[in-house]
RNA sequence: UGGGGUAUCGCCAAGCGGUAAGGCACAGGACUUUGACUCCUGCAUUCGCUGGUUCGAAUCCAGCUACCCCAGCCA
């Protein structure tokens, strides 16, 4: 009798092991990732995606995709149509199990009227005020409604009625009948329908009274045969009504799904509510959902994340209920350490310096053949021209320089990446003193690849030829919106950023003016950049940095 | 204040009575045609606090404290 080992990994796996262990649900395991389409996806929603859909994966079992789209006054089209394209981006496939709440109304209808002949429903006239009056507070009880003891026979009556349309919006409600005394509030005889006439993206005018969530959701979970309904943790005084509703109806009595909840994600600096995304999209202070500077998935799909990258990180940041503030710079690795091998590095020089090599052959233009990534041999090449006049970053040049500063400065040598060693011998100032040139001499030995050993130079300088650079445009976002790590309240938007998007001209080698949306390399020194899909032209790139290089330089200056 | 949760390194996070994993960040060092990457090294005698049980506790018990969620006809 082999004894059974602890395999899981979070608290989750160890609830499902249990089960499974136990024999429940037939052993089988069935999660569901329910969004409201009432705004795009964020990162948030990528770490809930993951844990429903790695965790079925984990124990061979199936995942759904259904749009919880009850409440059609806040759900569009539009919204059901990005979340399916920012899954399907991340990497996952639901298959034929997508579902929307919408197509349960009926049904949902039925087991209301059950709940109704079992004397565990009534409609309620109270208005929404009286409502939250008799609902009490968090240290009284509540007290029950004068409506509270129709008959069966009445609510049933009413409730036809309701549906039938025959009355105005908040008119009447139909509520569970649970205890107006519970502790805990979402047990306080909750609403359970309500009526709305508005139309649903889906089903049109048909239906004028939707299911609230806290009765529709354990019902769309049992429908679907759903094992275990993760959940985040604001859900979690709500269990009790998620089990009362299927308790109490006669369908899932035996197997009712299990509703386990897990900490949300924060970030830091990071807007993480779909309410405050929406905000800023509506504000007009991004361009939309799709920013590169938003959270969104299509905004970091724009930025040039990579689903890999998400995962990556949802991965690390690991599953707790402990609410927790993951900080940014978890993110910024993870990206980092998926483009390091996929990115090709090539140069681009954002503020130039000319250089001119004095002892350059005059009219000679040689092809450097330099490696894409030099630790990626199989990437190949490509030829970058070299005809004596380049430019380099001005910051890469000191007149006086200061300690340990080396790459440029009057006398000293250092290496043009992938072409020669050169040596700064004159700066040319105009006449307001500003260096607008240097004059150097190069060595024909120190040829890149040709094995020279004779002397070693300190400085790398990353450059761009002169005479044949493409000038386009980067975008450098400092990492998201947020100014401060304060992020709460509705007063975010005064800590918006105001530095979180700088365009400036960038000088690109040949090779890059050939990019194509969504491409993405690492430009020596300055980052990893995608080319932004919406904004670049066949002849014209624009790239937007997905993340900066660390530097250990730029923190001791 | 009633109910429900959570507290382990600067930030995440393992740990499930046998003497504190890992990642991020950070700091040294090596390497280097990116001050990047990679590679070494360091980084909690201590687990919110106080008591108790035990040969032995982050893990069990008791009592505190702090923070989060709930008073939508939102999800």
């Amino acid at each position: 009798m082999e004894h059974s080992e602890k395999n899981f990994t979070n608290f989750i796996h160890e609830v499902i092991e249990q089960d499974l262990e136990a024999g429940k649900y037939q052993k089988r395991v069935h999660t569901r990732f329910p969004p409201e389409p009432n705004g795009y996806l964020h990162i948030g929603h990528a770490k809930a995606i993951t844990i429903d859909f790695s965790t079925a994966e984990k124990y061979q079992g199936l995942y759904n995709l259904r749009f919880d789209d009850t409440n059609p006054v806040k759900e569009d089209t539009e919204y059901v149509e990005s979340i399916m394209a920012d899954i399907k981006w991340l990497g996952y496939d639901w298959q034929d199990r997508l579902f929307y709440a919408s197509d349960y109304f009926e049904k949902m209808y039925g087991y209301a009227v059950e709940l109704i002949e079992k004397g565990l429903a009534y409609v309620d006239d109270l208005t929404a005020e009286e409502m939250r009056e008799y609902r009490g507070t968090l240290t009284e009880p509540g007290k029950n409604s004068p409506y509270r003891d129709r008959s069966p026979e009445e609510n049933k009556r009413l409730f036809a009625e309701m549906r039938e349309g025959k009355y105005q919006n908040g008119e009447k409600i139909l509520r569970a009948k649970i205890d107006m005394a519970s502790p805990n509030l979402n047990l306080r005889d909750p609403a359970i329908y309500r009526i709305a006439h508005a139309h649903h993206h889906r089903t049109g005018d048909k239906w004028c009274i939707y299911p609230m969530y806290d009765f529709a959701h354990p019902l769309e979970d049992a429908i679907e045969g759903i094992t275990h309904s993760l959940c985040t943790l604001e859900f979690e005084s709500h269990r009790p009504l998620y089990n009362w509703v299927l308790e109490n109806l006669d369908d899932f009595k035996v197997d009712a799904p299990k509703q386990i909840e897990f900490a949300r994600l924060e970030i830091t600096r990071t807007v993480m509510s779909k309410r405050k995304l929406k905000l800023l999209v509506d504000e007009g202070i991004v361009s939309g959902w799709d920013d590169p500077r938003m959270p969104t998935l299509s905004g970091m799909r724009r930025r040039g994340f990579t689903p890999e990258a998400i995962k990556n990180f949802c991965e690390m940041v690991g599953v707790s209920k402990s609410n927790s503030v993951v900080d940014s710079a978890m993110l910024e690795h993870a990206i980092r350490d998926d483009l390091k091998l996929k990115a090709p590095r090539l140069m681009a020089v954002m503020k130039p310096l000319k250089v001119v090599i004095t002892n350059w052959p005059e009219g000679q233009v040689e092809m450097l053949d330099v490696p894409l990534n030099q630790e990626v041999p199989e990437m190949g090449s490509r030829q970058v021209p070299f005809d004596g006049t380049v430019y380099v970053e001005r910051d890469d040049f000191m007149e006086e320089p200061v300690k340990k500063f080396y790459r440029l400065f009057p006398g000293n040598e250092v290496r043009l990446r992938g072409a020669y060693f050169v040596k700064c011998n004159e700066v040319i100032k105009d006449e307001s003193g500003q260096v607008i040139e240097l004059r150097c001499t190069y060595d024909p030995e120190t040829k890149s690849g040709s094995g020279f050993t004779g002397r070693k130079v300190r400085g790398t300088l990353h450059w761009v030829p002169a005479n044949q650079s493409m000038k386009t445009q980067v975008r450098l976002y400092d990492y998201l919106l947020l100014d401060e790590e304060e992020q709460t309240g509705d007063h975010f938007l005064d800590n918006i950023n105001p530095n979180s998007l700088e365009v400036i001209d960038a000088w690109i080698e040949p090779e890059l003016a050939k990019a194509k949306a969504h491409d993405k390399f690492q430009f020596i020194r300055h980052g990893y950049f995608s080319v932004d899909p919406k904004d670049s032209t066949d002849e014209k790139p624009v790239f937007n940095r997905v993340v900066s290089l660390k530097s250990s330089w730029k923190k001791k200056k």
